[in-house]
DNA sequence: ATTTGACTAATTAATTTAAAAAGTCAGAAA
DNA sequence: TTTCTGACTTTTTAAATTAATTAGTCAAAT
C-alpha cells in the first residue's frame, strides 16, 4: 500500500468516526483535519471535495454491509435461519451507522447525486442477486417450492426495508437511535420472515 | 338532524374538499368560509378552532377507511382474496387522500396532539381486532393453521404499512401522488400477501 | 511530492421585518 | 335567543437582511 493510500485510509477512518457519531452534516472538514493533527488544505490534496470523501466512506460501509449479508446467506444450510441471521446483520448495521442516515430519507447525503445513486443501485442489484441465488439454492434442494426466485427475493427485500423504514418513521420523535427501536425492528422482521418462509416451503 | 348539525356537515364537506386537494396547511379558514359564502367568524361558531375541524374531517375519513376494510374482510370467503381486496381498498384511500398526509410522516397534522393520537390509536386497535377476527375465522374453518392470531394480524399490518411507507419514501422526489407510485404499492402488497397467506395455510 | 496559512466563495444560521392566517368580540340580523 | 358578521388583536408563517460558519483555493514553504 502506497503512502498516498495510507494517508487516504487514515482520513477515511477519521471521517468515519465523526460521521457515524455526529452525522455527516455536523462534521466539518476542519474537524477531521484537526483529529489527524493536519490542515484542512491537506485533506483537499487527497480528496477533491467533501462529497468525494463522504462517498468513499459510504461505499466502504455499504459494501461491508452487503458482503456480510452475502456471506451469512452463503454459509447457511437452514433456509429460515439464514434469513433470520440476515435480519440480525441488517439491524446491527442500522444501529451502528444510524447517525449517517444513509438508508432513510432525512439523509445528510444528497441522495440525488448521480455517483451516490449508482453506488446504491449497484449494491441493490448485488443484494437482489445473492438473495435470489440463496432462494434458488433451496429451490434446487427441494426445500422451497418452484417459483420466480427474483420476484420472491425482491418481495423479501421489500418487506425488510418496509418494516425498517416504517418503524423508524413511527418512533421518529426520538432523534437518536435507541436499542428499543432496533429491537422492535429485529423482532418484527424475524416474525414476518418466519411466516414468509413457511409460505415458500414446498408443501 | 338538527340545523346546527346540518351546518356542521356543510362545513366539514367544504373543508374536506380543500384539505384533500390542497392539503391541510394550504387551506385557510377564510377560504373554507368563502366556499360556503359565509364568514370566517361563523365557522368559529360551529368549531372551536381549526384543529377541531381538521380532527373531525380526519375522523370521518379514517373511520370510513377502517369500516370499508372491515366490511371487505367480513364478507370474504376466500382468505387470500380477502386480504388482496384489503390492499386495494388501502391503496384507493391512499391515493384519494394523499395530500392530507394523514398516515405518513411529513404530516400537516400535529401528530403529537393527544386527541389525534387517541383517534389513531383507537382505529389501530380496531384494525388489529378485525384482522385478528378474520384470521381466527379461517383458523376455525381449518384453512389457516393454528397460531397466535393477534401476533399474525400485527405482522400482516406491519408488512402492509411498511411497504406503503417505504414506497412513498423512495419515490419521494415527486411531491404529488402519481398512479405509478400507488400501482407499485398495490402490486408489491399483493405479491407479499400472497406468499404470506401460503405461509399461514394449514399444511 | 506534500503541507500549510491566509485567502475567497458559497452555505447555513440568526435576526429582523412584513404578511398572512388564526382566533375574538361587540353588536347586528334572523 | 340563536346565529351571523365586520372589524379587530394575536399568533404563525414567510421573506428579506445580515452575520457567521464552512467549503474550497492557492501561492509559498517544507
Amino acid at each position: 500500500m502506497s503512502l498516498v493510500d495510507q494517508k487516504q485510509e487514515q482520513i477515511l477512518e477519521a471521517a468515519l468516526k465523526r460521521f457515524s457519531h455526529f452525522g455527516i452534516a455536523k462534521t466539518t472538514m476542519t474537524e477531521i483535519a484537526d483529529d489527524l493533527s493536519t490542515s484542512k488544505a491537506s485533506l483537499y490534496y487527497y480528496f477533491p471535495d467533501k462529497t468525494a470523501l463522504v462517498l468513499c466512506v459510504a461505499e466502504s460501509i455499504l459494501s461491508d454491509f452487503i458482503n456480510e449479508q452475502q456471506q451469512v446467506l452463503e454459509n447457511s444450510e437452514d433456509f429460515k435461519q439464514g434469513l433470520k441471521d440476515l435480519c440480525v446483520i441488517r439491524v446491527g448495521f442500522g444501529y451502528k451507522y444510524f447517525m449517517m442516515h444513509i438508508g432513510d430519507g432525512q439523509s445528510d447525503i444528497n441522495t440525488s447525486d448521480p455517483k451516490f445513486r449508482s453506488l446504491i443501485d449497484g449494491l441493490k442489484q448485488k443484494e437482489l442477486e445473492f438473495v435470489s441465488q440463496y432462494i434458488k439454492r433451496f429451490v434446487e434442494s427441494g426445500w422451497v417450492k418452484k417459483l420466480d426466485v427474483q420476484e420472491t427475493a425482491q418481495a423479501i427485500i421489500d418487506v425488510l426495508v418496509g418494516i425498517w423504514i416504517a418503524e423508524i418513521h413511527v418512533h421518529n420523535k426520538s432523534l437518536f437511535p435507541c436499542e428499543r427501536l432496533f429491537d422492535g425492528i429485529k423482532v418484527k422482521s424475524e416474525r414476518v420472515i418466519s411466516i414468509f418462509c413457511d409460505g415458500l416451503k414446498r408443501s
